[in-house]
DNA sequence: TTGGTCAAACTGTAAC
DNA sequence: GTTACAGTTTGACCAA
């Protein structure tokens, strides 16, 4: 049974008051489960009277629930929004491109067929419900099956879309992260690079002076043998920080985080 | 009109 | 059995 609510001050939720289980399964069976739960939306939405429609210009449900995160959740979720709109996403229709979001005074029909012949339309996203989410996720990136249900019933949303934007945000969260992490080692190599080159330069240099039959207190005075007891790199390493500003202590995956065993140029 | 990009949704798999 | 994740598909949108 759905708990219905109108003009919500207060939602009261308890866990069976839908009529989908809570857990949500990745298997075939998800799609039946969630068109059951969306015709027991559509049934919802045949009795007007019944209807949760939640706008913006009115208070956003009021979640007191549960301890802890689920507080968290409810404190979001009573955040006043940004703008002013539906919370109500629409689901695209390949005719009319026009993007809800930014028509956000108009009320979205959810009575449209959600599947036209069955090709999926795809559902956007309203500003205030991309808000919502994103807090929530940087509260949490993850959710547990209660979260899931309190936020996809607060914005009017099947839990396995709410289950699905998690997912696909924290895969954009780690790509990014991966993207920056790359610039990263790119800039380490080169540095590498370049001190690898230098290396080998005073090394010619070092082989050249000793060819050369200068006694070895002679050669040994200058800076590229004498004074250096690590390669930049390695000096880098153990001080912690690359040229690039990376602490590499911190990046325990790169090849560079850690300093060699043991550690000696000889020059033969 | 078309190609690129973004994001919602799907599928298969592994970990627990 | 459930969930997270990687990879993929697909639809919407936008600029050239």
């Amino acid at each position: 049974m759905v708990h219905e609510i109108s003009c919500i001050t207060s939602l009261n939720l308890s866990l069976g008051c839908y009529d989908i289980p809570i857990k949500h399964r990745l298997d075939p069976q998800d799609h039946d489960r969630d068109r059951d739960w969306e015709r027991n939306q559509d049934k919802s939405r045949q009795q007007p009277e019944k209807r949760s429609v939640i706008k913006l210009d009115q208070p956003l449900p009021s979640l007191i629930l549960g301890f802890g995160r689920d507080q968290d959740l409810a404190k979001l979720i009573q955040q006043p929004l940004p703008s002013i709109g539906s919370v109500v996403s629409s689901y695209s229709n390949s005719t009319s491109a026009k993007r809800q979001i930014d028509d956000s005074s108009k009320e979205v029909d959810m009575d449209r067929d959600e599947f036209d012949g069955g090709a999926r339309k795809k559902l956007r996203l309203t500003k205030e419900q991309s808000f919502v989410l994103e807090e929530s996720f940087k509260q949490h990136t993850t959710l547990n099956p209660k979260e899931k249900l309190i936020l996809a019933k607060s914005l009017n949303l099947r839990p396995r879309q709410v289950e699905v934007w998690f997912q696909n945000r924290r895969a954009r969260t780690k790509l990014k992260q991966n993207e920056v992490e790359s610039a990263l080692l790119k800039k380490c190599c080169e540095a590498l690079t370049s001190d690898n080159l230098r290396l080998k330069r005073e090394i010619q240099q070092l082989k050249d002076i000793k060819s050369s039959g200068l006694p070895a207190h002679l050669y040994m005075q200058f800076p590229a043998a004498g004074n250096r007891i690590m390669c930049p790199s390695c000096e880098r390493n153990n001080s912690g920080f690359g040229d690039s500003g990376v602490d590499t202590t911190k990046s325990s995956k790169t090849p560079y985080a850690r300093a060699p065993k043991s550690h000696s140029h000889q020059i033969s």
